[in-house]
DNA sequence: TCCAAAATGTAATCGGCGATTACATGCAGG
DNA sequence: CCTGCATGTAATCGCCGATTACATTTTGGA
């Protein structure tokens, strides 16, 4: 619609700009693969290229393979969940720390419970392990570093029962880790028809970990 | 060989005999399958009847799809993970709980990070999911309740801050789970060229959780 | 003892998937 | 305007899970 877009650099040099025919397929591709997954069915290059109205090999000219393709999904996953995070964070008082870290396991254990199938493919190593994106590796660095600020603070306000920082940090993340897993590796049987059952859950063991934590 | 087997009961009852042609065809597939997980190959049915020496078809002889074959391996795989923790809880006193409780989750941890992929197949809901084994449900439920009574001694002793046993447990869970997990979905990224450096911290994260649970 | 039936294995085949190749199309800029 | 590259298509390959028709071996009872 617009007559012409000036524009004032060299177009070469991003490798990822926007395609020709379809409009935007990498996007709709990464789009298609996110709503597969939320649907719980299995994500695969060809069910994306038939959502997006397009032949079996076409995927294939914006990423090499699957996991590519997967990679750019986990990406955008991984945005999402760090986005939440830090706005749950964003309403948390700066000026305790303790409790923002309880603020900090309880968005991040929320959006785990209502985006299971995305928190999997941000989680499942198999997409990031490779060092196969600069984004995913540094949004994960992003929040490791965030809690780990946390309890810097906690520590330094002398909140803390004990000086060994990363062991608490290392204890604090497997548990939220595991019980994001757990829900959706299908643990948690038949406790949460109410859907809140398992949040409510989630609100105690976290605050079950800073108890113990915390000097009383 | 051996002109005559008197066979003292009829035959029919159990669904699962032995084969005939090849001698053992449905062991010998989940051996071959349990081999290919631990080398960290993809599980195929015709991967493992190619190790069998045996046809494409001639799994589905024994197993009605992959995922019974799968679900199989995951029998398997639980009862080495359960006897191998009962056999380290059969050396630990049994009048200190929390002692064991330690030792339940040492035991734990450490047969997972030696075996992760086997523990992935068992703790990947797919396979005991839908009720699909009960020898999977059972042992498994064996280990919870082995678990919640190790904490309600512990509790019976005056040894825990807090009565809510139910929430210690499902935390405690959380934290081996979710280190077990992360460990193999590779969020560990090169502590461990040493091999011994994740089990040391495996077992601080464990006492650290105690720690937290226990009266001082 | 022998034979019919069940249990087990094979060969051939199907559809779905990831991936590659040769070819077609359309947009961009010199 | 027209050449070249980015994009999309069609056809194909090999692997996988699964089914079917057929072959073979074991079993248990007549």
């Amino acid at each position: 619609m617009t007559p012409k877009t000036p524009k004032p650099r060299a177009r070469r040099q991003a490798p990822e700009v926007r395609p020709y025919h379809h409009g935007d397929l990498r996007r709709v591709l990464i789009d298609a693969a996110l709503h597969l997954a939320a649907e719980g069915a299995e994500v695969s290059v060809r069910e994306a290229a038939r959502r997006a109205a397009v032949s079996p090999g076409a995927p294939f000219r914006h990423f090499p393979n699957r996991d590519a393709l997967m990679v750019a999904v986990a990406e955008e996953a991984q945005r999402r969940f760090r986005a939440e995070i830090e706005a749950a964070l964003s309403q948390a008082p700066a000026t305790d720390p303790l409790g923002r870290f309880r603020a900090f396991g309880l968005a991040y254990l929320r959006w785990a419970m209502r985006n299971p199938t995305h928190f999997e493919i941000i989680s499942t190593g198999r997409y990031f392990a490779h060092g196969s994106s600069a984004a995913l590796t540094r949004d994960n660095a992003e929040l490791i570093a965030l809690s780990e600020q946390m309890l810097a603070e906690a520590a330094q306000q002398g909140l803390l029962l004990s000086a060994d920082l990363k062991r608490i940090q290392i204890a604090g993340r497997a548990l939220v880790y595991g019980f994001a897993r757990m829900n959706l590796d299908g643990h948690f049987p038949r406790w949460g028809v109410a859907e809140g059952e398992i949040e409510r859950m989630a609100e105690g063991v976290i605050d079950l970990f800073i108890a113990g934590i915390a000097k009383p």
